[in-house]
DNA sequence: GCTTGACCTCAACTTAAGTTGAGGAAGTAG
DNA sequence: CTACTTCCTCAACTTAAGTTGAGGTCAAGC
């Protein structure tokens, strides 16, 4: 096989870590490109390596593919691309990360109070009313301490 | 239509804050139960709201359904459930959430560091580098510092 | 007596992030 | 020359958690 123009789309695989079929996916997906040579196989430049890192350190965080490929598109072309490009994705998708560790810390702040008051889908519950909905008479889960007592009625008593 | 015998779909859904969709949804998945009666019509007992909201808080806990209904099975045949089996499941998943948010927090914390170093796609970063495979030879992120320099080769250098 | 509303079932569609497989070309090793 | 490997495209399948729609039943209200 041609060596000369770039890495295969097997190479990019190996050392990325990711299957072909992913790299191929992500071509599609936008997130990065490749040339092809004479005989239509694709060639990758070495940054792609890097985007694919970045790709994978995102995904973790938990960006969807979709804001991951907007986030690049603001990239400039390939090799004018700087370690201040790196940062600027990095501190954005670290906020990200903030609001996401900072929602389940809530959540599990709820949780820990739940288990010493075993209030688990009670109506003044925060975990089960994230919103305060109560009063509200809109849906959302309410009355269930009033229903629970009063059994009555289901195997027809 | 018929009181007597319960709730039906449509209040358990009203109620819930979840569609009538949803609440056949888990049934199907066997997260709930019903009774029919002559018209073969789902009655729930009261209790499935409180499942309902179970269901809701370990989803965004970051559950899978799958799993909630693996928890749930152990779970006495619904009259039963006392709130002692609500706080299990709740410390249960109390632990998921701590192992979630202690991911998301190291993760942070190589974030930040990266954003400092700039080095974020580099073969020293704990980032890209998660199980330090560093020296393996395995497939993985590696080289990305090696390539970059050496550009030669892409567009036919 | 007919329309309305709530309910029923079952099948198909949706999104995300890929994987798997069929069918074919092209370069390399023996 | 033939076999092997890597590559190509395109379509279909996968899982999760539901939603949407078609076609049908049943009781109530006017």
């Amino acid at each position: 096989m041609k060596r000369r123009g770039g890495l295969t789309v097997g190479e990019v695989a190996e050392r990325s870590g990711i299957a072909v079929s992913a790299v191929h996916f992500y071509e599609r997906k936008g997130l990065i490109a490749s040339v092809r040579n004479d005989a239509n196989h694709r060639r990758y430049s070495p940054t792609v390596l890097r985007k694919i890192a970045i790709i994978q350190v995102a995904q973790r965080v938990g960006i969807p593919l979709r804001e991951i490929a907007e986030a690049m598109d603001f990239l400039p072309p390939e090799e004018k691309v700087t370690v201040k490009h790196w940062e600027k994705l990095s501190i954005r998708w670290t906020d990200d990360l903030d609001d996401r560790i900072a929602r389940l810390q809530r959540l599990r702040d709820g949780m820990a109070g739940c288990i010493g008051c075993g209030c688990l889908s009670m109506d003044t519950c925060k975990l089960v009313n994230p919103d305060d909905k109560i009063g509200t008479n809109g849906p959302g889960p309410r009355y269930l301490e009033e229903d629970a007592p009063e059994v009555e009625g289901f195997v027809g008593t």
